[in-house]
DNA sequence: CGTGTAAGGAATTCTGACACG
DNA sequence: CGTGTAAGGAATTCTGACACG
């Protein structure tokens, strides 16, 4: 079930300015969407390191910007997506117990 | 064939001092590898920049190192590495050409 | 041969703020 | 709200060199 791959993907070692030259973002841009919650970034010596998934995330926020969506929403949809995999969480694990 | 993940691994963005972390070889020691020809980062605007074979390699060698075995042998292998899998590749292309 | 280090410069990143809308 | 920009400082990276062995 976990790939070696699966390491690359969720490992957080870019710094901003290669994230910003991957999603056509500028560093402006993409620090305020941390700060809106929307991207959370590790610390390397104060500096933000990124991760490929994290650069996957910031190309989808960008699509949903270009379409009108705020951040704001954004972050609704997020939290929804949270709340929605913790549930499936717990109904996994209620069925696994009960057969 | 090519799974997404293969761009994460391949995909050249991390800058030195991570991987420095990564590896724990110090900056120099990554740079002499360079110089030796065992190694070879991209450059973004002059900075190195490493992928996560990158960072693999560089075990590889920090291990062969401690072996003592010496950069000329690594590169040694290295090219003879290369030398077999273009034969392979040409055999390949041989058997697929001929059924 | 392989690695450490000090040196000086160039490029990166950070934060808090002002601007505009 | 979302993004640009100038500001000043701190941390990063680069190269060529000297050191030691």
């Amino acid at each position: 079930m976990s790939h070696k791959e699966d390491s690359y993907k969720f490992k957080k070692v870019i710094s901003i300015g290669i994230v910003s030259e991957l999603t056509g973002l500028s560093q402006r841009q993409i620090r305020y969407y941390e700060e809106r919650k929307l991207i959370f970034p590790d610390r390397s010596k104060g500096a933000r390191k990124y991760s490929f998934d994290d650069v996957e995330r910031l190309m989808d926020i960008a699509d949903k910007r270009e379409e009108g969506v705020t951040t704001r929403e954004i972050r609704k949809e997020l939290t929804k997506e949270v709340r929605e995999k913790m549930l499936k969480g717990q109904m996994n694990a209620h069925f696994r117990l009960r057969g």
